[in-house]
DNA sequence: CTCTGTATATCGTGC
DNA sequence: GCACGATGTACAGAG
């Protein structure tokens, strides 16, 4: 094995042994991987630490730091893109990663390292994805009818004192609309979201008749759509 | 290398002694890691497709799987933990992650795999965490004054129609006071909820006087501010 | 199961 | 940089 070739691992390594392979491979913008017995603080946002036990902890050439435990989607620690790596070696094998804005600082320290890993990526692909908000709010506008019988969208992203509004637009009446999209089952604060744009355009438009408001989802939980009705907002339901 | 190593590992395997180290894995509850070229196809809440390029895939005991490329926190795709999973060999080898409620589907198809590994994990070790909200409440609990010269603190948690309260209390004159705390500077979404609750306590207290409602946080954001003055409701300023 | 709210949320976009 | 909202958000706690 040569440092030629696209990945670089080695199974219970000397400390220095994977100290090598980290480093050779954070300065050749690899992804390293070390698997072992470490503790883990960290401190910053928040505070934290985790006595020894076995972790898998991934750095990416971007910054990255993730340590995975064997249970769970989120990592147990981590730190985000942007983040400058330092590996050392005392008793242990020592990865640092730090950043600024706000200030944070995780350090991992292997007692044990069982195994260590360098990978070469070359990965030129777009995740595609459907089924977000943006494909409801492209289907609406392609057939507004899904809204009501005479909806007119007018605009999308309007801005309002309150933040910009999913798509305005008329109904069959001329009345002004407010259309705020969800793409799942919402609760209250979805309710609230629409409310405010709702009030901040009457304000901005100093409009006589009152502007109505469309919250547009799956479903909505009982309490939405009491806050709905207290609020005289109105809801229809489409499925992203 | 043996089966009884805590750690098991191949570089640059065949198709068929990566499946081999795979399925030995899942079995027995390792952690396993793929890195290699793959295509990434994901089915359920939303869809997704990701075309040929190096990944770095883990899949957990607990069921989750979670797919990495060179850049950011976040996994390009993943499923969560609970899914069954499954490997085969056809012309690549092919991960699939299953689940129901909702029906989920992730397929990872490996052209060539340049390391695969198994780890058995053992961490008997719980993160401590401090910083949190649950942090912030127990500090104002321990000197309400914090809040405001006079501030009793009644209950945490305390249900409302509109959810729990994260803090009720009186003011130094017996006025009802609805306490949101939030650890870190907060927008207009939590000025709305502050003020579900202040309404729904003062329809479920039938009160004369008004219920007051205070925003403790370390900062707020120009819209919240306004949104708080047009609602009555006020600010307190606190760090975490 | 659903509902609700927190998170060291992360991430993208616009200003 | 900050602000704001979407996310296949994940996650925990209560009902």
């Amino acid at each position: 094995m040569t440092t030629t070739e696209s990945v670089r691992a080695r199974t219970n390594p000397s400390i220095e042994t994977a100290h090598s392979v980290v480093e050779t491979g954070l300065d050749s913008d690899a992804l390293v991987t070390i698997f072992g017995e470490c503790t883990v603080d960290y401190e910053g946002r928040a505070e934290s630490t985790l006595g020894p036990g076995d972790r898998h902890v991934m750095c990416k050439p971007d910054g990255t730091v993730l340590v995975h435990t064997d249970e769970g989607h989120q990592p147990v620690n981590w730190q985000p893109p942007g983040c400058t790596h330092e590996v050392s070696v005392d008793d242990a094998l020592v990865l640092r990663s730090e950043r600024s804005t706000p200030e944070e600082e995780l350090l991992v320290r292997f007692r044990d390292v069982e195994h260590v890993a360098a990978f070469d990526v070359t990965d030129p692909e777009e995740l595609s994805l459907s089924g977000t908000e943006e494909d409801l709010r492209e289907r609406v506008l392609d057939d507004p009818e899904l809204i009501e019988p005479g909806f007119t969208p007018l605009s999308t992203e309007r801005e309002t004192p309150a933040g910009a509004v999913d798509i305005y637009g008329e109904d069959a009446n001329g009345r002004s609309v407010v259309v705020e999209l969800k793409r799942r089952r919402v609760g209250p604060d979805a309710v609230g979201q629409l409310a405010r744009y709702v009030e901040a355009l009457e304000r901005d438009l100093h409009d006589e008749a009152e502007v109505r408001g469309i919250l547009v989802a799956p479903s909505v939980t009982d309490r939405a759509r009491t806050l709905l009705a207290e609020r005289g907002l109105e809801f229809v339901s489409l499925e992203p």
